[in-house]
DNA sequence: TGATTCAGAATGAACGTTCATTCCATGTTT
DNA sequence: AAACATGGAATGAACGTTCATTCTGAATCA
């Protein structure tokens, strides 16, 4: 197994893993388990399991990034560029499961808070498409009156607690209830 | 100090402790210290920690529930009833950080996906008042088509999703960005 | 009243376990 | 052969939990 290769197999396997079982049922010997490596092996790539973990999701938020923005054109209707937007970011928890459950429990642990702190101006995700098409939603007065994170919170928040619900087997989504529920979430933000 | 104050002391430093620094931040020993008792003490009241974790979970539910309830009335109309409950859960959150903090925990953490899934078989809802609002306004077509979770996620995501960002200082909420917040939600999930 | 007894509440040092991290003998590459 | 990479046993810190002991205050006795 090649160098990269080792370190590869690292992230596929604590991603597995703490998606499956959180930080703390993820101790580093399983994680050196699952991905046919040395305990010892994990430290030669990560400094520790701190660095490990965000060094995790900084490689998702990578993988994300094109994935939702690909066949995005900024010239279609501000409508159909907030609807395709939504519905790419669900479409994507729903496929990448393990994904979504990471940055879930990377969200809600002490990582997540610092790190959005420290971004504070670059809110969720870290995507920039999202901020500026909000931007521009609420200078041209298409959106609702009120500051950026509630707008955000208006799109996303429907969205992850669908991506939660779907993942975890308490209601399954087709292609119709997606998009219901992605117009829905545009009533909420459009004036 | 008498017997039921020393539950009711565990019980708080447990909350504050739990609520600031999640499950795995708050051992026993230090929760044991803030209540003012020895570390012994806790498991003549409680089982062992998944058995508080579990019980100091259904005190908040009871604590929450006639304050949102409070001032309440079937009687009026359906959006007004539904303004109403949005109102009262996202500033009852704002007005007891540690408990929505507590809450975050738990609905993110093992112990918060299996109380889901037995209530989801058990048809014991917590949140009755929510699920008899939502049944009856999809009956009456006030609601948009779609499955109650759905419904669920497109009402309590943003306001999750704000109470957060305000409890963590990412925003400021006043009257009136709750007051349109709740308006968003409704125009999600009215027809 | 003051002394004595006693049940159960409270304690915290000690235990066994788990975990992240380190260390080093061994293997691999150059 | 020198330099580097690897695996996994060893290490020590931290944790939840236990239990032998101490404390407390109500009940009983003299």
């Amino acid at each position: 197994m090649s160098k990269p290769d080792k370190r590869e197999e690292i992230v596929r396997a604590a991603l597995e893993i703490i998606a499956e079982h959180g930080f703390h049922g993820a101790p580093m010997a399983l994680i050196a388990d699952r991905a046919g490596v040395g305990a010892g092996t994990i430290y030669r790539y990560f400094e520790n399991k701190d660095v490990l973990i965000t060094e995790l999701y900084r490689e998702l938020e990578e993988r994300i990034y094109p994935v939702i923005t690909e066949g995005y054109s900024e010239v279609k209707a501000f409508r159909e560029r907030f609807l395709h937007l939504g519905t790419a970011l669900l479409k994507y928890f729903i496929n990448n499961p393990l994904d979504f459950r990471y940055l879930e429990q990377f969200h809600n642990s002490p990582y997540g808070v610092a790190f959005r702190r420290d971004r504070l101006l670059g809110e969720k995700e870290g995507c920039d498409v999202y901020r500026e098409l909000f931007d521009e939603g609420i200078a041209q007065q298409v959106l609702k009156d009120v500051p950026l994170p509630i707008h955000f919170a208006l799109a996303f928040g429907p969205l992850l607690s669908v991506a939660r619900d779907h993942i975890l087997g308490f209601i399954t989504l087709d292609d119709l209830i997606i998009a219901r529920t992605i117009e829905a979430c545009w009533d909420a933000v459009r004036r």
